[in-house]
DNA sequence: AATACACACAACCGCCGGATC
DNA sequence: GGATCCGGCGGTTGTGTGTAT
């Protein structure tokens, strides 16, 4: 590779004379034998840049290793799996729901208490609407949040569950099964669902990522938020369309990258 | 010292999309 | 238009090493 390049990887295996296919001499020079690949353990930043575009983006670890040079998308998948899951995990089990923080509404704990809804850095954010109005980065993150203030957009994502997802660092994403994952509580109280598997058709139920992107809103108390949302919102409108978080602009995503927590959001706790 | 266990990391596997024939 | 090849990706497994018992 150092001679002649990146070319044919089928071509590398034959020349090389090894015993391995050119997908396997590929992935090898990819995650190990490439010269500019940085070793040793992820640094405090690095790891925050990962929890935060792991929160917009997924698993989609190729293009998380984008935003990492020297670090390969394996590198970062073993990392999360093994290390920066395991440490939610525990910070999720360690945390007390029941708390007598004052920050966090009643509401929000027993979201907690249910869901293990927490981040990693311990701060209980639960953005809501009235953030939309008022921070800029929740704007950035729904182009037409003027005029359609409601979840809807084109890119099939809403504000609330922009944030819900940005801030869902528990490692499940959107990826929240038939639970709560994430909850809104500025006196509407409005929850965020992934729907029951049994809600969808065959055709959903079969591709399972589909069902992972996508979530339903219930307005459970039917105050209207701008006059928008109603009972008639509640439910399946969303089945059926994927979030498309590859679409959003990940240089305005990154702009908060650093330092966590985000001040805007805290303010308005 | 031997064994069991946990962890980190490299490698494998299956799927997908694009290019080419 | 279909078949095949190739590269890329994400999920999972295998393996070596360190630590606890």
């Amino acid at each position: 590779m150092l001679t002649n390049g990146q070319g044919c990887w089928s071509d590398v295996a034959r020349n090389a004379g090894l015993q391995r296919c050119g997908k396997s001499c590929r992935l090898r020079w990819i995650n190990y034998l490439r010269p500019d690949l940085k070793r040793g353990a992820f640094s405090p930043q690095e790891e925050e840049i990962i929890v935060h575009l792991h929160s917009i983006l997924g698993n989609r670890w190729s293009q998380i290793s984008a935003h990492l040079p020297g670090r390969t998308d394996n590198e970062i998948k073993n990392f999360w799996n093994s290390t920066i899951k395991k440490r939610m995990k525990h910070l999720s089990s360690t945390a007390s729901p029941n708390a007598s923080d004052s920050s966090v509404s009643e509401h929000n704990k027993d979201v907690m208490a249910g869901t293990g809804f927490m981040s990693m850095f311990e701060q209980e954010y639960f953005p809501t609407y009235d953030d939309l109005s008022s921070n800029s980065f929740l704007q950035s993150m729904v182009p037409n949040h003027t005029e359609n203030p409601l979840p809807m957009l084109k890119h099939g994502r809403n504000a609330v569950g922009a944030a819900a997802g940005y801030f869902d660092l528990t490692g499940s994403g959107f990826s929240g099964d038939n639970e709560i994952f994430a909850s809104v509580d500025n006196g509407r109280k409005r929850e965020l669902h992934a729907p029951p598997l049994e809600s969808f058709g065959e055709d959903l139920k079969s591709t399972e990522n589909t069902i992972h992107r996508n979530i339903s809103i219930r307005n459970n108390n039917n105050n209207n938020m701008s006059g928008n949302i109603n009972s008639a919102d509640v439910g399946s409108f969303w089945i059926g369309e994927e979030l498309k978080v590859g679409e959003w602009d990940l240089e305005i995503l990154m702009k908060d990258v650093s330092p966590f927590p985000l001040p805007d959001f805290q303010s308005s706790i």
